[in-house]
RNA sequence: GUGGGCGUAGCUCAGUUGGUUAGAGCGCCGGGUUGUGGUCCCGGAGGUCGCCGGUUCAAAUCCGGUCGUCCACCCCA
């Protein structure tokens, strides 16, 4: 492929048409569930103080942040997520908010890192939150929020599954088991790979790196891969703490069910999430083959509008991204076919009656029909091929014979059918 | 960041062990058609074979580098 002078930077995307379409296709639906749920719209600048990250990433994230020093001497960066912005947005004006905050947002996020399939340098990225309810009824409602975007655009529980846990619970029986507070996150980063890692290497890593005694990682292990909560060991159990958290995880789950989710929820205590701000419920989706990525990701982060500065308050809520998004859908070929549509075209058979026909396209224009035109004198035969290329399902045909009678034939495209229609008719 | 595959027309690709002027289909433009599209027929434009360098009488073809892209690892919005 030849190098045009000015090539595309790597992991960016263009938009022609054909590829706009189903950009539209995905956000449209996304907008449509967020609305039916009551969540209302809002955004944020594309560019933040590097600081906003740095604060409450770390590192990981940190290293991947698409950030410069801007001419003002200032630290920023092109945001990789939209929560600490959220965060901050209502840190300022929160206080004065009724709660529960739901808010949804389609930023376009930015990250620095080589792109593979499914993951690009930038990508656009479904929001929701609701902020200021700290019962496990919001995160219900926000996994609802995140499958039924999916279902809306014709996914199926055959095509996903909504993967979940609670890291607050996970916490507490590491913690039972007797994993010291400071190994606890080395130890969901552990749990985290054993999705893809086989278990003998995931135990042989907990034991050789981390120094669990070989009985203590078999019991860490039981936990992670327990697959469901009845299977959770008994005696683990027992601690009240442990139970009551246990008790509210499964109202939440009881709740999916009410919502007739059910068939898409998994309980998977090996979802973790990368970001270090989650406290309580957290969740994946995938696709059922396991051929992608992560479709969505989210979860309960009490701490953070705290940590950022604001009042603070619970808050839940998820982000879905449409690049793997998009690869599902064209997979499971649900990628509506671009097609060019117009209302009417209008042939004028000779110059002279090109008066006449702008005056009839800005008229069915100014009644809100899609109205085109060839822009140049052309014969029949081309405006009738242009019309066909651009769609138009209606072809208005003026010519000297139609226009001393006052009508002009108008031709349905698809049938091929013929009227003459009276002008004054039309207008 | 590390390792590997790939890079020929707008798109999908073909191109013999290195050998004249690099091909096809689709698309695009024009004509058949100065009052009727889609189908059909005819014609045309479009490529410094990603880029730079090397080997050779001769490179799309072999070698090196580089850029792009894809895959795996790393990790994950």
């Amino acid at each position: 492929m030849a190098t045009s002078v000015f090539a595309r930077l790597p992991g960016f995307r263009d938009f022609p048409p054909e590829d706009f379409a189903l950009r539209t296709h995905i956000c449209e639906a996304w907008r449509r569930v967020s609305r039916r749920y009551g969540f209302l719209e809002y955004d944020g600048p594309p560019l933040e103080p590097m600081e906003l990250y740095v604060q409450k990433s770390g590192g990981e994230i940190v290293d991947q942040l698409y950030s410069f020093v801007d001419k003002g001497n200032r630290e920023v960066s092109l945001r990789p997520e939209m929560t600490p912005s959220l965060a901050r947005i209502l840190g300022a004006r929160s206080r004065g908010m009724s709660k529960p905050i739901r808010w949804f947002s389609l930023p376009q996020l930015f990250r620095y890192e080589r792109q593979q399939r499914g993951r690009l340098k930038e990508h656009f990225q479904w929001n929701v939150d609701v902020v200021g309810e700290a019962g496990l009824a919001a995160d219900a409602e926000i996994l609802a929020v995140a499958i039924d975007g999916l279902r809306e655009l014709g996914l199926t529980s055959e095509d996903f599954v909504a993967r979940v846990s609670d890291r607050g619970l996970v916490q507490m029986l590491l913690g039972t088991l007797g994993v010291p507070e400071d190994a606890v996150a080395a130890a969901l980063a552990v749990a985290d790979k054993l999705g893809r890692t086989p278990e003998v290497s995931v135990r042989e890593r907990l034991v050789a790196d981390m120094g669990f005694p070989d009985d203590l990682a078999e019991r860490i292990l039981e936990v992670f891969l327990a697959p469901s909560l009845e299977d959770l060991d008994a005696q683990l159990c027992s601690n009240r703490q442990v139970s009551e958290r246990i008790e509210s995880f499964r109202e939440f789950l009881a709740r999916l069910d009410a919502m007739g989710l059910g068939e898409y929820v998994e309980v998977d205590l090996k979802i973790v999430r990368g970001l270090a701000y989650y406290t309580g419920v957290v969740f994946e989706l995938f696709d059922r083959k396991g051929e992608l990525r992560a479709i969505c990701g989210g979860g309960r982060y009490d701490k953070l509008l705290e940590l950022v500065g604001g009042e603070p308050l619970p808050a839940t809520g998820f982000g879905m991204g449409d690049v793997v998004l998009g690869e599902l859908l064209a997979d499971r070929g649900l990628v509506p076919t671009f097609r060019r549509e117009l209302d009417y075209f209008v042939v004028a058979v000779s110059p002279e009656e090109r008066p006449e026909a702008l005056r009839i396209a800005q008229t069915l224009r100014e009644s809100g029909k899609s109205v085109a035109y060839s822009l140049r004198e052309q014969s029949v035969v081309k405006q009738m091929k242009a019309a066909g290329r651009e769609g138009a399902s209606v072809v208005l045909i003026l010519g000297p014979d139609e226009l001393e009678r006052g009508c002009l034939v108008a031709r349905d495209m698809t049938s091929g059918e013929e009227r003459e229609v009276v002008l004054s008719d039309l207008m």
